[in-house]
DNA sequence: CTGATAAGAGAACGATCTTTCTCTTTTCTT
DNA sequence: AAGAAAAGAGAAAGATCGTTCTCTTATCAG
């Protein structure tokens, strides 16, 4: 459904609901999912209790939501990528050199999901899948980029861009961020190089 | 202070905290620390409120102690390696591959303190600058390690084992175990090579 | 044995959090 | 213009959490 076959009534209604999201997104990002309250999120969006229980089920949804939006962001800026580099090769350096530049930008924390993981240790958890379903997704994304790339072993490389991406996420939140990606662009050299 | 110069009600005191702080840090790593209360703790241990607030001045301290409590317990665990193997690149060797096998280990939930600051985001927290100062501790270790092996560019090479072993936390935890043991493994090995 | 200290047991307070509810106002549809 | 839907405003219930408190029992020291 696109934007266009909404009414404006349905067009109002799914801007609070993404205002209200964009809000909780951003403080489950900065301060932790448990340490921040609907209260909060409600009085920082702005908008009421009765509004925001009208578009989620409860908080439990909304921690979901908030995972699942931030999936959706990132597979959106791999298809913009995508749409301005053909070449698999080029498509797979903007990818790794974008997630260099990611843990020195503004606010950066590290990564979402490592993040909310840690919150949501239970496997069964709504919350966990999403973290997995989207590392799933990325596992899967850069190993296609290898093969397209013709390189050899792609599983294993692919494994280990996948270990370097966690290192560096960690290591550019809790050390120095452009020392992080400095070692992380090495590594990421040495790793395609052939062996 | 060692444990004979204690009297035998001190003995029983610091068996009762060791009891409380066990308890809790076990909760706190498997379950996540927002996630498990004092009355769970308490409840687990077994013990009793006022009993608990005769050691710990509050949660807070409880969440500074679990933090302290793991990191020196990996210390004492690495001294235990360094009074069996004298040679350092033994040493060195026995510190990854200790990494490796721990991220297969029964129970394993990642790594308790990038878990933590992932709850504590907050740098002046207490918590989350005792999760700096665990990986400043470790990051010097690996470094000197590294400097008395005679390896070149040890610096370099030491902040490349850091984030691979933070990466192999974070896929130990998150994917499967075993597949990140090994790729731990092999990355480390190249690595170590002389390039 | 006696006093002191530690621990067990549980009530209770205040704060916070999630959720539900009612009432009013605004906005869009017909 | 009239009715319907959405959002604002705020009270309040219900649960949980961290903390303090009193009272009793067990254990060790002198």
């Amino acid at each position: 459904m696109t934007l266009a076959t909404l009414t404006p009534r349905q067009r109002r209604s799914s801007d609070t609901r993404k205002r209200l999201l964009e809000t909780a997104s951003g403080l489950f990002y900065t301060d932790g999912i448990h340490s921040v309250g609907v209260d909060r999120i409600i009085s920082e969006t702005p908008s009421t209790r009765a509004t925001f229980y009208r578009y989620f089920s409860g908080k439990d949804a909304l921690v979901l939501a908030h995972v699942q939006e931030r999936d959706t962001a990132l597979r959106e800026l791999y298809a913009e990528v995508c749409s301005r580099t053909p070449d698999a090769r080029q498509r797979l350096e903007g990818l790794l050199t974008g997630i260099g530049d990611h843990l020195c930008a503004d606010g950066f924390r590290g990564c979402p999901f490592i993040n909310a993981a840690a919150e949501y240790p239970d496997a069964n958890s709504s919350v966990h899948s999403a973290v997995l379903e989207h590392r799933a997704w990325f596992a899967s994304t850069v190993l296609k980029l290898l093969q397209l790339t013709g390189i050899a072993q792609p599983e294993r490389v692919a494994r280990r861009l996948v270990l370097l991406r966690d290192g560096a996420m960690v290591s550019g939140y809790l050390d120095d961020a452009a020392t992080a990606r400095e070692d992380f662009r090495m590594a990421v050299l040495s790793t395609l190089e052939t062996k």
